[in-house]
DNA sequence: GTGAAAGCGCTAACAT
DNA sequence: ATGTTAGCGCTTTCAC
């Protein structure tokens, strides 16, 4: 069965008796048209349900598609969602769509998905890099295409990224265990090798260090475990165990 | 400053030394070209740094991007995101990107991000219909674009709709507390006239009628409230009280 | 196995 | 204010 054919602007020029570029400066700039023409047009896009066709569009333009990238590891990690409700509703703000693709947090995913996105134009690239080099994206930064880091930076990449004070938040709450009179505060996280991790282990040291508690072996406990597994371990396995703990969730 | 040019199909032709057609061909049907050619071609791509435009692909080919499209209402909706997180699993399986826009669950929103999406031309659309008609989607409907409704069905437009089912969720678990031996539950939701919203207050009436308790009115609280408010509330407003309560969340 | 020409739907540049 | 020509980057004929 033959579906009807899309029209295109050349069809609703025919019908609106313009010329195609006179159709098409009723959507591109609508105030170089005389009211009664832009009228005409409109009824006649109208009567074909025509929809003006943004691939072809940008292709001429040369430019980019109203769309921005953005990049994850996992959909099931609510923290991601919460980074893209933000960002959609600050691009749908701006008139800009979010084109969403997740690397299952693999190497080879993270490129494949990225290269889906970049070829299909996208304005610009949010990422939440996970693999552990992001330098296969150097000539698209290059192409000017903005390249923008997330909770965590790019690695071998010049990008911009926007991050959480992991480290001083860290340590400030370890400030805040030790003066309300702690001493043996257990850190536990997994032992991902992710910066966020790194930057909050560091903080949680340098309180411990500078509280004159610099030997924090026996209370880091990295493991892959849910933290009240690792909880209970800590406290049954040690002569002492800790007061206070301390889960540190990945994102 | 002049950013260096984007390489195109030409380019890696003309630095391979073959037609633009062979380059082409490398990435639509590489089993038609030669190996030792196809190896030229491959390379002088990665000089180059060459990403094939899919748009141009795309408007050439005449069919739609290697995308589909999601409709949603808001994105701080937990179970939007659910509904995400799984149609965006079972598309990168697919080879599919997820393209997402949210309506901010206003009628004009939803139309406008419904034409953004088909206007990039998705493979299909996905939506969780929020407006009160989608009878706006019909020529694209007729044009061959596949519509689905999630969650709720569309109205005014013939599209295939995957639904849970609220109705008889909602009157097997008012069944399982008429067992349990309540009598007073009562009933709190939204008023929002929502798909959903409607088939659960008709399943747990179904219930209560069968169970002789066909008077419910004083029983079925619906406000805007939050659950826990709307609670007290009914518990302080009631001459006998409801020993069962039943809050039904919005999605 | 490879190439030349035409054209997808649209807009920039230049008319008029 | 409106029209003409050319061409974005790619793939589809149809050649060779």
């Amino acid at each position: 069965m033959a579906l009807p054919q899309r029209a295109t602007l050349d069809d609703v020029a025919r019908l609106a008796g313009v010329s195609r570029k006179t159709a098409s400066r009723v959507y591109s700039e609508p105030e170089k048209v005389a009211a009664a023409t832009r009228e005409q047009v409109l009824a006649a896009a109208r009567r074909l349900r025509f929809r003006p066709n943004t691939l072809a569009r940008t292709l001429r333009r040369g430019g980019t598609t109203p769309t921005v990238g953005l990049l994850i590891g996992e959909m099931s990690n609510p923290f991601y969602h919460a980074v893209a409700a933000g960002i959609e509703h600050e691009l749908s703000a701006s008139g800009l769509t979010l084109v969403m693709g997740s690397s299952d947090d693999t190497e080879e995913g993270e490129e494949r998905v990225a290269d889906a996105l970049l070829s299909q134009r996208v304005a610009a690239l949010l990422m939440i890099p996970s693999a552990a080099d992001q330098s296969y994206l150097d000539g698209e930064r290059q192409l000017g295409t903005p390249v923008i880091a997330v909770d965590r930076p790019a690695r071998n990449l010049l990008a911009d990224a926007v991050l959480l004070q992991n480290r001083a938040g860290a340590r400030q709450a370890a400030e805040a265990l030790l003066n309300a009179g702690h001493r043996r505060i257990a850190y536990l996280a997994s032992p991902a090798d992710i910066h966020t991790q790194h930057e909050r282990l560091a903080g949680y040291r340098e309180a411990m260090a500078a509280a004159g508690l610099g030997d924090t072996a026996a209370l880091e406990h990295l493991s892959d475990d849910v933290v009240e597994d690792a909880v209970a371990r800590a406290a049954l396995d040690t002569a002492e165990p800790p007061t206070a703990w301390w889960p540190a969730t990945t994102g």
